[in-house]
DNA sequence: ATGTAAATTGACCAGCTGGTCAATCATTGA
DNA sequence: TCAATGATTGACCAGCTGGTCAATTTACAT
């Protein structure tokens, strides 16, 4: 009853290699080669442990996104109070020692491939559903129910568009500023939100956007 | 005096098709054959008019930006007051016709590359810059000039991660839907600079993200 | 018409790709 | 001790890649 069998080492091994590799030379220049040098093996012991690149580069997301999950998750064990859950999921999609440039990079890379995998679609709309659940879950206390799912939904949004900013431009944004922006955005809407309107402003100030 | 050379056109014709390769193959699945292809003509042809694969995206890049650009900028025109000219930017950066998964698809695997390539981060740069610039001009007539900027920020950041959810998700959002999510966001800023606040909040609620 | 420059093609190449496979090497359980 | 299982390697392959180039066709100014 080994707690970590040795393929269980190798797998997250490559695994790991697979994403660093992701981060220096982009999905069009990732090669099996250069993850197994990555990784100090040969290239035959990567397609011993995972049937094929693509099943390797699935591992890699589901591995990325898992150290990030926790980041939250460590978070959110600590949190008493709604305001402090959503603190906690803010906080935690920014720890700062997770949000870097370079991983970044190498998450854009998997994303760009995502209509092009099923898998990795389906990475994604986990990632984002166990998101949106994190956020309606504190927001519901706060404000209407479907106010609460709109507004999950631009918190989820400010957050990939703020990582994006950290990797498209060269003098990214800090982890301060990111969680900054956020939390204004999150006490505008709440402000918003109980300023009146039962639900937030509908096309009013509209010139047709179709 | 050619308006159009015939050069103009050839380049112009490829361009175009590069962008469609991206969109269903992504940037590790797009070669010179393919774009070819697309274009209906033969390989050769394609490096007769750019001098390298890189080098032909990167005009696919502009491309493909020209026109999102475009309908910002007509949409600026009937502009006359700020606020106008806020959701002039607002609008244009989600027209229907535009906002699409598949191009959200050959933009994603672009943005992937800006890393490695040094003139798609200049045209990020510029991008980011005109869009940042129009954003201010709007919002400094309504709040502080810093917190203008900051706003601007939150803006694009939003806006790139309302198109991230169009791309990665399989029902995407609409149009409607993400301009009434960004007008949201601008309101709740807006009512927060002008609830007293000087600037809006800094770490009151602070649990240390470092 | 005719000569010149540009447009266009397709053959060609060396290098790399993901993937297969037979042959070793290491571990371990009995 | 020794068979058996899994780990690991490196040789190998067919197919494709970006890029070059000489040859041919087309367009056009004179």
């Amino acid at each position: 009853m080994k707690l970590t069998r040795l393929s269980d080492i190798r797998r997250k091994e490559l695994r790991k290699a697979a994403f660093a590799v992701l981060q220096r030379e982009g999905i069009a220049g990732a090669t099996l080669e250069k993850v197994a040098t990555e990784a100090g093996a040969s290239k035959g012991i990567v397609l011993h442990y995972f049937h094929n690149k693509q099943e390797l580069f699935e591992h890699a997301m589901r591995e990325a996104n898992a150290e990030l999950r926790d980041a939250v998750v460590i978070r959110l064990r600590h949190a008493r109070t709604p305001r402090e859950r959503l603190d906690a999921v803010i906080e935690g999609n920014f720890e700062p020692s997770f949000f870097r440039p370079l991983i970044c990079h190498a998450w854009l890379s998997l994303c760009a491939e995502v209509p092009r995998d099923d898998k990795l679609a389906r990475i994604q709309t986990v990632i984002h559903a166990r998101m949106s659940s994190n956020l309606v879950s504190a927001l519901k206390d706060m404000v209407a129910k479907d106010e609460a799912a709109d507004i999950a939904l631009g918190i989820t949004a400010l957050i990939d568009g703020l990582w994006l900013r950290l990797g498209l431009q060269k003098s990214g944004i800090s982890s301060e500023q990111a969680v900054l922006q956020v939390r204004n955005f999150v006490a505008g809407r709440l402000a918003l939100a109980a300023s009146g309107r039962p639900k937030a402003q509908r096309q009013l100030t509209s010139t047709g956007a179709s």
